[in-house]
DNA sequence: AGCGTGACGAGTA
DNA sequence: ATACTCGCCACGC
């Protein structure tokens, strides 16, 4: 069976690629509950969905990214977003983030996410999860 | 259909 | 702290 229709009249593919897919349209709802100061990771996100997987809500983030706090689903080890650090780092001041200052043997390098201490599970609204 | 690639993660050296 | 391996899975070529 090709050509199936959608109710819409075109393409089911079609529809998938212009419409945000579900998932991303879950996965920007998560990032929206993470209180400001605290981050969820790529994988904790998935995990909370009990649907996909790091690499997915990786792609959901960079190709939807924009219309959601990006900067509060970050990385298991830390480290800020490539390519858009002076903005996170800029979010994470402002909100209070708990930021792991470089060792000054590492000069150069930027701050990164004290994830023992920002790091959140969902906490308040975990219970009418599962 | 195979293969590289990525806003990932955990484990090992 | 760095480097490399695997597992993961959706996409594009």
């Amino acid at each position: 069976m090709s050509e199936q229709r959608s109710p819409e009249g075109g393409r089911y593919e079609d529809d998938l690629a212009q419409a945000l897919p579900e998932y991303a349209e879950r996965v920007l709802d998560v990032a929206e509950l993470i209180p400001a100061g605290r981050v969820m990771t790529y994988g904790d996100v998935a995990e909370w969905l009990e649907q996909g997987g790091p690499r997915q809500v990786g792609r959901v983030m960079a190709l939807y990214g924009g219309a959601a706090p990006w900067w509060r689903v970050v990385r298991a080890d830390g480290v800020l977003l490539p390519g858009h650090e002076q903005r996170a780092l800029g979010h994470y001041r402002a909100e209070g983030t708990p930021l792991k200052e470089a060792s000054r043997a590492a000069e150069g390098h930027l701050p990164r996410i004290d994830m023992r201490r920002a790091r959140w599970d969902g906490g308040d609204r975990a219970e009418g999860h599962t």
